[in-house]
DNA sequence: GTAGCTGCCGTTTTT
DNA sequence: CGGCAGCTAC
């Protein structure tokens, strides 16, 4: 991509083999360059948005290898997706050579599965146990809380998984949950829990949180186990430390050890930056970042303020806006690149003109030779934005790729494939095993499965074993004909695990699954156009597995020490279970090297992290949109939308397009939303605006929403917005009440929702539609 | 035991 | 709008 730019691209493109220092560290600048030499103490990088952070790891590594001596079996370097543990293994290996492969590179959960399954015996768990994603988890949580005869209104699954997927991220275990409980739901909360983690067990199944929370109670319960890993790994380095929640964070800790054990504690390097952190929602804290240096009290701190990726204009603009928030290491972006083009704002209609407008753009951009469709990234706030912008690319023959979404793996006919091949690589996985009990419907009903467990309960065995009772009639209250459908399964079962036993490929273990389970005949046979994509699906889904087989990617290492010891064999059905079940939307993102021709990127603002396009266009600038409804009202989540426009921005290299629409359909039904308050942030002088809603006429929108003027009460009647300003306060509407909208005229109030910034109505204009209007800022709304 | 209907949710963001 | 849980009718 860099050829049709004038910026120096960020890395160099050619490895370097020159031997000496001097090679690592010439092209550095000095902050890069004190980070790469560091010696013995704690050390933690901040590095802004494209400060090179990633060479800078790389280099360090390399640094290790070739002046420091040590040996690469020595490095573990943790990041948080597949793609960045990829890059940068090859970016070193490319700076060292084929002994990168002794190197633990890897994601924290694929780290940590590593680990387990050496010390699965340990823990009381077999090497082969599986791996529960969040629908696993929420299935198992689902028929435990039905056992325990939770009501579900009360008490749904969702919940209960949110709740304890927090305990976990705290590590919190089940028994110090059930006696810190101070409230009912935290009592029903942990009395789940509890059973879940039973269940689990029983299941020889892990979830997310159980792989990070499980390897810290190793560590820290075995000190012979603990003292292995810290006479092994001498080098720590953590990237995006800032995305690392507390169970994260403890195990960082216990990765490097206190010195307790004789050895002294491993070098620590974290590499984050603290206004990159969008990952609150699931436990990541900025604390660990902004504490490290008193949680590490001699630690060494290096500040990347220089960037190589984008110009000033873009960097002003992301500074301005990421300065508003409160409470933050201060930290102005510079670059020598010069200021570059301006942004450029649009103001769309509705979500198809604000579509259209980028989809015009790009056009324009790849036939004024300035950019290729590879080069050019669109992003949105939530993936239902997506779909617009499929539309209209696809109307006009602009090719795409959409990041993440729904996700292959995620596809219900995908599930069950898999869930089959767990069932055979683990017996015991109950969750998955009654999942394609009776799929496809074989006669195995609701009431059956209920006997098998009941049976599987009182005789206190497991669900699998249960099953074998069932079909040679040891079950009590099943009817003969279940029993013969229980007894036709068992036998499908025991027939493809033969195929495991063999050897067989997994490609070809999945064919004869498909095949045997008449998954895919009562596809073939259905005239639903569904069931088609679905069949293209199972089809992908087999040439990955063949894929897999072929060229087991590079896990596990040819590491002496560990592959007789740790891992599934390469290219073996576990090896295969364990990578599609850790795999990430980040992971999905096209190289713009292979796609011939190239396509436009869509992803979400969160997916984006870590990647740059000499063309960004960041859409749904809208109150409500971005910032999210939910984080309007909070502060502290204002501040992580903040965070999250942060990124988004400093994607950009070249040319950066935000844009907002003024109409945009949500359930539905139609809605108008103001502009995004991250609008009024960025300087006036850095933007171009090639089209301007209405309102903007005057320059900023009236400061906050803060004071909520309306406060409690019946506002009454409120004056129409004067021409220019902004009216900060909300209009309080009832039923029933007669409207008049500058737009679509008279109306009729039919519905109320939300209070204060958050409020909005339900308008029945008659001819005109209804309508659902937020009723905060510049609504053209009186009441009459 | 299954199919088909209704009605209710919800929607951030994901390893 | 769309997916799923729960209900009713075969």
């Amino acid at each position: 991509m860099e050829a049709l730019f004038d910026l120096p691209t960020t890395e160099p493109a050619a490895p370097r083999r020159q031997s000496g220092s001097a090679a690592l560290l010439d092209d550095l600048n000095d902050q890069q360059r004190r980070a790469v030499e560091h010696i013995g103490s704690p050390l933690l990088v901040v590095a802004g948005a494209g400060s090179g952070k990633t060479r800078v790891l790389t280099r360090r590594i390399a640094y290790l290898l070739g002046e420091r001596n040590v040996h690469p079996g020595q490095v573990m370097a943790i990041t948080f997706t597949n793609k960045a543990a990829a890059e940068m293994k090859e970016r070193v290996a490319d700076l060292v050579g084929r002994r990168a492969n002794a190197m633990w590179v890897s994601t924290f959960h694929s780290m940590c599965v590593r680990v387990l399954r050496r010390e699965a015996k340990t823990l009381g768990m077999t090497s082969s146990f599986s791996i529960y994603d969040a629908d696993d988890s929420r299935r198992l949580i689902t028929l435990v809380a039905r056992d325990i005869d939770l009501d579900p209104k009360r008490y749904p699954a969702r919940t209960l998984s949110i709740h304890i997927s927090n305990l976990k991220n705290e590590l919190i275990g089940p028994e110090q949950a059930s006696s810190a409980a101070a409230n009912d739901l935290e009592r029903r909360v942990a009395e789940v829990y509890v059973e879940y983690q039973s269940r689990l067990r029983q299941a020889n199944a892990m979830d997310f949180d159980d792989l990070i929370m499980r390897t810290v109670e190793l560590l820290q319960g075995f000190p012979d186990v603990a003292e292995y890993y810290h006479r092994r790994f001498r080098h720590v380095l953590v990237d995006e430390y800032q995305d690392t929640n507390h169970a994260q964070y403890t195990l960082v800790r216990e990765l490097v050890g206190r010195g307790t054990d004789g050895l002294p504690p491993a070098e620590l390097c974290v590499v984050g930056d603290a206004d990159q952190s969008i990952y609150a929602f699931r436990g990541a804290t900025i604390r660990n970042i902004v504490e490290f240096e008193r949680d590490y009290p001699n630690a060494t701190t290096v500040m990347l303020e220089q960037n190589y990726r984008s110009t000033q204009t873009i960097l002003n603009a992301a500074n301005a806006v990421i300065s508003r928030n409160p409470d933050r290491r201060d930290k102005r972006l510079w670059t020598a690149l010069g200021d570059g083009e301006k942004i450029v704002a649009y103001v769309g209609d509705n979500e198809h003109d604000e579509a259209s407008f980028v989809a015009r753009e790009i056009d324009q951009l790849v036939d004024a030779g300035i950019a290729n469709n590879c080069d050019v990234a669109v992003f949105y706030r939530t993936n239902n934005q997506s779909r617009v912008f499929e539309e209209i690319f696809i109307r006009m023959g602009l090719p795409y790729k959409v990041v993440g979404g729904v996700r292959f793996y995620e596809r219900r006919e995908v599930r069950d494939a898999l869930a089959y091949l767990r069932v055979l690589a683990n017996p015991e996985d109950t969750v998955s095993l009654r999942r394609v009990l009776n799929v496809p419907r074989r006669g195995i009903g609701d009431r059956a499965e209920a006997c098998v467990s009941t049976h599987a309960d009182r005789e206190r065995i497991s669900f699998a074993a249960a099953l074998n009772d069932a079909a040679v009639g040891k079950v009590a209250l099943l009817n003969p004909r279940s029993q013969r459908a229980i007894a036709g399964f068992v036998e499908l079962i025991d027939g493809l695990r033969r195929f495991v036993d063999d050897g067989q490929d997994v490609a070809e273990i999945l064919d004869a699954v498909l095949d045997q389970t008449g998954y895919r005949a009562e596809l073939e046979a259905s005239d639903d156009p569904q069931d088609a994509s679905r069949l293209e699906n199972l089809t992908e889904l087999v040439t990955v597995a063949r894929e897999f087989t072929e060229a087991p990617a590079d896990e596990p290492p040819p590491d002496a020490v560990d592959s007789a010891t740790v891992g599934p064999e390469a290219g073996s059905l576990a090896a295969f279970l364990e990578r599609v079940s850790l795999v990430a939307d980040a992971d999905q993102v096209p190289d713009p090297d292979d796609e011939s021709g190239g396509m436009v990127t869509l992803m979400t603002l969160h997916t984006a992290k870590g990647l740059e396009y000499p063309v960004v266009f960041s859409t749904g600038w809208e109150d409500g949109i971005f910032p999210h409804m939910r984080a309007l009202s909070d502060p502290t989540e204002l501040a992580e939308e903040r965070r999250l426009a942060y990124v988004g921005i400093t994607r950009a290299r070249e040319r950066l397009y935000l844009s907002r629409a003024i109409v945009r359909s949500a359930w539905g039904q139609p809605m108008t939303n103001p502009a995004s308050r991250f609008f009024d942030e960025i300087p006036a002088d850095l933007i171009d605006w090639r089209r301007m809603g209405p309102d903007r006429s005057s320059p900023s929108r009236a400061t906050t929403w803060g004071s909520r003027a309306t406060g409690t009460g019946r506002a009454g009647l409120r004056p129409a917005p004067s021409k220019g300003w902004q009216d900060t306060t909300a209009l309080t509407l009832d039923v029933g009440d007669r409207v008049n909208h500058d737009k679509y005229g008279l109306g009729t109030v039919v519905a109320t929702d939300g209070t204060g910034p958050r409020a909005t109505a339900t308008i029945d204009f008659g001819t005109a539609g209804t309508i659902r209007l937020m009723l905060i800022g510049s609504v053209p709304l009186v009441k009459l």
